[in-house]
DNA sequence: AAATAATTTGGACAACCGTCAAGACGGTTG
DNA sequence: CAACCGTCTTGACGGTTGTCCAAATTATTT
């Protein structure tokens, strides 16, 4: 019966559906960018869906017309925080005609990032940790670390191209020593030390030309 | 008044007043330990008062009795827990002849660690998230951050020296690149991946001849 | 042995949590 | 116009939380 139905009725009807879904995801999308806000501020653990509405435009109860329950919630925060970060290297790498324009734009790139979004940072930390108890949280974090040691690896080919070399290392200590290196220079930066950003340049300043 | 009165007196009231001091303080470790077994399972997030007390000997109100408050436990775990963690290779350090039994040695206390000690460790990581969020825990968390690196340091001085060489990068970025390692392989231990263990082995074993 | 202090117990409290549901709102369709 | 739909608001619910406290128990001193 519904495999025959293939007319025009059924057409509009797939097309509005269609149109309705994406304008529900839209809808989810801008909620779970206005619960990073709160999550980026208090944590994973202080924050409660209240707190989220009442910082927000929202009331409570709309995220619960949006997503089953808190944890469906914060795995939409993490995926489509996984988007924004993935890329942010990228035009530095496709731009820079040299090593020297490459290291750059780097490590301006980095000291920014560190600088403005902070918050954004630490909460990509907490809820990496947290998918060390709550298996819901281990697909998407994992394959954002995934991207991430992508992201790494392109910059680090890049480089090694420009000096018409390869990489000394695999991909995962690549991405290990940086995200090692970034993770220690948040929590330095957040206890308000001065020297947490320069200190984490130089060292990349020096690592750069040694792993390649 | 206070000034004169030093005789016996005063020397047995500050004696007994010491030993008052070290029991309770052997208290709280008692207690901050049993607070430990049940963070390492269900993390900080999850993990109330009612909870330990309840997976422990103990009743709630003896932990708000040793502790000032909430805060104050967790600050006296983490601590505590530091003392564990650090000297964890030291043997292998100085009992190692060679740059061989150095490396297999310590592989091996790598691999037992992820293994079996694969929820404290997570504690660890959620914790030192935790201090991205909450000052409380910063002194605390850099201070065993310090420790570790100068841990890895050890070992790697060790190592340079069994090979008549110095290392080559700093103790900071040695110390990012091994958490970098071990986080990631961690978290991929508590996915179930069961290549998490021979990887990271693997990739360490490599690592170790280009780092010295 | 009596008195004093330290420790422990377990319940009470207010505040907060995630969840849910009854109903209001506004636009679209019949 | 009325019926209906997706969207949203609001308040209530059972349960849990950290905290506090008065009483009970144990240890220490006099």
């Amino acid at each position: 019966m519904a495999r025959q139905a293939t007319g025009a009725a059924q057409r509009v009807a797939v097309a509005s559906e269609a149109l309705r879904d994406e304008k529900f995801n839209a809808r989810r999308i801008e909620l779970a960018e206005a619960a990073l806000e709160t999550l980026g501020e208090l944590g994973f653990a202080r924050t409660s869906l209240r707190e989220i509405a009442q910082n927000s435009a929202f009331t409570h109860g709309v995220f619960h017309y949006y997503f089953s329950d808190k944890l469906d919630l914060i795995c939409c925060c993490v995926r489509h925080y996984k988007a924004k970060c993935v890329t942010r290297y990228d035009e530095v790498v496709t731009t820079a005609r040299s090593r020297d324009e490459l290291t750059e734009g780097f490590l301006a790139k980095l000291a920014a990032t560190l600088r403005d979004e902070a918050r954004m940072h630490r909460l990509w930390y907490d809820l990496r940790s947290q998918a060390m108890f709550e298996p819901a949280f281990r697909k998407d974090v994992l394959e954002i670390d995934k991207s991430l040691e992508a992201m790494i690896w392109r910059i680090a080919t890049r480089y090694a191209e420009l000096g018409n070399r390869k990489p000394a290392s695999s991909p995962a200590a690549l991405y290990a020593l940086f995200d090692g290196l970034f993770q220690s220079a948040l929590l330095r930066h957040l206890a308000n030390d001065e020297k947490a950003v320069p200190d984490l340049l130089e060292e990349v300043r020096r690592l750069l030309p040694t792993i390649c």
